[in-house]
DNA sequence: GAGATTTATTAACAATTGTTATCGGCTGAC
DNA sequence: GTCAGCCGATAACAATTGTTAATAAATCTC
């Protein structure tokens, strides 16, 4: 996260409120259907974000090294999430909590202000997810991804690329033969 | 819109800032790619919200009657917006400049919190739209759809249906036999 | 009202994906 | 080292959708 615009006070507070953990691979930092009341922050390691969809898991997202995950649209709503937050590899994370995260909002016009900017990237990812589902076949999307994220499909289990791509790990394979 | 927690000075500017116009159907109000400078209240009629796919037309959203529509994003960031708006049947719409809303609300903390909130839904929009495509078949989005919007399916062309479930109409006729 | 355009249905065929099942390879636990 | 479990590839079959084309019905234009 860059943490440029803050000021000293306040970006002392925000990183004394991180408490880092470590956690295996497979594990579930924030739950589906839970109130999210956490934020992560990436040192090492990844995460994908995930749905349950009548029993098969449908990833939305991957997050890697120095990127901060949290379910900002619960944490505007009070609502609970629709996504699981779940390790693929061994991690450290930085973890702070919403409340620590509202007090420093409360102090922080600055801070304010980049909370909104986030909630505006958010919707321009969801925009961008949906329009790549609609505008690109699988296999296309595929080959998006080896081009421009080529280390992605290094690092993370097939099964889990199919899932994201929104087709079962047989298809993927079938596309992987084709070329 | 509901213009309720506008206070008074603000709402008559706002409600004399319009201006109303007339247009048939299949006329275009704000052309993809092009940098949004307006927003539209429907009086009556409806418009569709697509998108040019490689040649192919993708609606992605209807609106009617009291509805407020505009490319929020594209007021946000000043960029291009991505989708087109255009009317399905001959409407009267109330226009409103950016310019004019940019007025209001620095004039305004309550209508700034309103776009705020705005941004937001519409992040739910996107969130929404996505999943659904994700989740559900193409026949499960139509029968939602007959069972939630059935005014929808009377109201509007069936191409624009099949274009908004993401399938061609031949396909969406077939569904539509199968019952 | 006649002709042109748009809209919806249907048929036939191709292509892609899902489903189920099998198999081999790899990894980790003990 | 061995066993179990996970992962990826492949095959065979079913199901759905896209594509193209023909046709009928509805709507619009003049």
């Amino acid at each position: 996260m860059d943490t440029s615009l803050f000021d000293e006070a306040i970006l002392k507070e925000f990183t004394l409120s991180f408490k880092t953990i470590e956690v295996p691979a497979r594990t579930i930092l924030l739950r589906e259907g839970e109130i999210s009341k956490k934020a992560f922050f990436i040192e090492s390691g990844c995460l994908r974000v995930w749905f349950n969809n009548n029993g098969k898991e449908c990833t939305t997202q991957f997050f890697f090294e120095r990127e901060m995950v949290s379910s900002i649209e619960s944490f505007r709503t009070g609502a609970p999430g629709l996504f699981n937050i779940e390790s693929i590899e061994p991690c450290v994370i930085k973890v702070i909590t919403k409340a620590e995260l509202d007090k420093i909002e409360q102090n922080s016009p600055i801070f304010r202000k980049r909370m909104e900017e986030t909630i505006l990237k958010r919707l321009f990812v969801y925009q961008k997810l949906f329009l790549s589902r609609i505008k690109d076949s699988p296999e296309k999307r595929y080959h998006d991804l080896l081009e421009n994220n080529p280390e992605m499909i290094l690092r993370i289990p097939q099964h889990y690329i199919a899932s994201y791509l929104g087709i079962t790990s047989v298809s993927l394979s079938r596309i992987r033969r084709r070329g």
